[in-house]
DNA sequence: GCCAACGTTGGC
DNA sequence: GCCAACGTTGGC
């Protein structure tokens, strides 16, 4: 089982979010990025946790925990042209964005924020404090899940 | 709102 | 295939 950190900006979609939605559950959907396309399509697997991470907010910072519900399959907002991620390039026979499902699991008792995850040094390699970094999701390891619960 | 960093696009 | 221009991300 792997760990993943998600991004998501909470003015536009946001841990309650999800928390609301049916079954406490939803698509992760509109990733443009071709190295978080692979990680979907490729590595994520149900039953894998990731942190909900909010961006560009005030305090920026990891707000809960979440579970993959669904592997990897097609984008279809992708095919959609009333759709804001819309790409004619994408062909449903030849699907070129995923995206998995994910399930509202618990909020943090506090939001541990960025600030405090780059005083880390335990988190040092967390593609998330590296400099000019600009994945949306992103790789945990064991130790870096374990160590980032462990500031709760 | 600024801007550094980085990915993508497209002309050549 | 190079690389300048452009667009986006996201912290501050």
């Amino acid at each position: 089982m792997n760990y993943w950190l998600m991004k998501s900006e909470p003015d536009v979609y946001g841990i309650e979010h999800l928390r609301k939605a049916a079954g406490k559950t939803d698509t992760w959907d509109g990733v443009r990025n071709y190295q978080v396309r692979n990680m979907m399509r490729d590595d994520m697997n149900k039953g894998d946790l990731a942190f909900f991470y909010h961006s560009n907010c005030t305090t920026p910072g990891i707000a809960g925990i979440m579970k993959i519900t669904r592997k990897g399959y097609p984008d279809y907002t992708a095919f959609d042209p009333e759709e804001k991620y819309f790409d004619p390039k994408s062909d449903p026979d030849n699907p070129r964005w995923y995206m998995v499902d994910v399930r509202f699991v618990r909020k943090l008792k506090r939001v541990i924020t960025l600030a405090e995850l780059k005083e880390q040094s335990a988190l040092a390699e967390l593609p998330l404090v590296r400099r000019g970094n600009r994945l949306s999701i992103m790789p945990v390891s064991k130790q870096q899940w374990d160590h980032i619960l462990s500031l709760e």
